[in-house]
DNA sequence: AAAGAAGTAACTATTGAAATTACAACGGAT
DNA sequence: ATCCGTTGTAATTTCAATAGTTACTTCTTT
């Protein structure tokens, strides 16, 4: 199992935006080419990110604006705009143990505040990064990168 | 996205082979019966948990026994087992971004160490946890509903 | 009104999870 | 040595999600 790639796609055309976003027009077909990807791909990843509040979307012009400063825009809100998860749990249970036996009818309880700490130290991670520093470290890649 | 439910049954075939391995043979049909599923899909569990070094399966007679001291198997290496994944990321980055666009040539640097800190805080909190704390849970909880 | 770009529906291909059937391989009990 | 219960595993089916593509509608600026 792997978390999908309209994660890293989300993150990326965050980078995307803010390196280029005062220099040229980012389309979708902009965004598309950088990513290596296909521009409708990148139009439902920015519908959900739109969906959760994260940026504006221009039409006709094109055009995209993050909706709040970039040191207010976690991995973890990214995240939860582009992955929404059933039931908002990382862990899926098996649905229906036996309930005649003791340990299938308790071991849902049982794992619940495990799991969900497990989740949470993820999540918690997630929320200690923000756009700012992805615009900042990419920054100072292009900086090193031009100085040779 | 959501972690596989192989991951919460193998926990569940722990739970049941502590609980009740001393008193009946613990089966893959018991097993099955508990979790309520094929006895097949219990068995390809078993299949990884063993080819990980965790369990001894019995064959012919049938019975499970974990390979070592339960405060030594973390869930950690029961999800490791069950639920490998593509070169051990738990992210999934878009394969081939633009080499001639500075954003697609770097992004994958730049994000790498962020998402490996994020999976290590997921995977570390998961190494906190034992099938021996998951044993005694249940013991604790079974004794309660005894006394009721 | 025209042009450019986003929004979105519809379809396909691919993958993985889960379930099921069937049967071969094994090992203890008689 | 054979029988029987159990595991190991292959083959198949169903379902859902991801990813990609085409085509068309909607919107906004010029």
């Amino acid at each position: 199992m792997q978390i999908s790639s309209r994660f890293t796609i989300a993150l990326h055309i965050f980078s995307c935006v803010d390196t280029f976003g005062d220099e040229y027009k980012v389309t979708s077909d902009f965004l598309a080419s950088s990513i290596n990807t296909n521009p409708v791909i990148i139009r439902r990843i920015l519908g959900q990110l739109r969906k959760a509040g994260l940026i504006n979307v221009a039409r006709g012009t094109g055009g995209i604006t993050p909706t709040r400063p970039l040191s207010e825009i976690t991995f973890y809100d990214v995240y939860k705009a582009v992955d929404p998860i059933e039931r908002g749990s990382l862990f899926h249970f098996h649905e229906n143990p036996n309930p005649e036996c003791p340990v299938g009818r308790n071991i849902h309880n049982l794992l619940n505040d495990k799991l969900d700490a497990i989740q949470k130290a993820m999540e918690d991670e997630m929320r200690k990064y923000t756009i700012e520093d992805l615009h900042e470290g990419m920054e100072s890649i292009i900086a090193k990168e031009e100085s040779t």
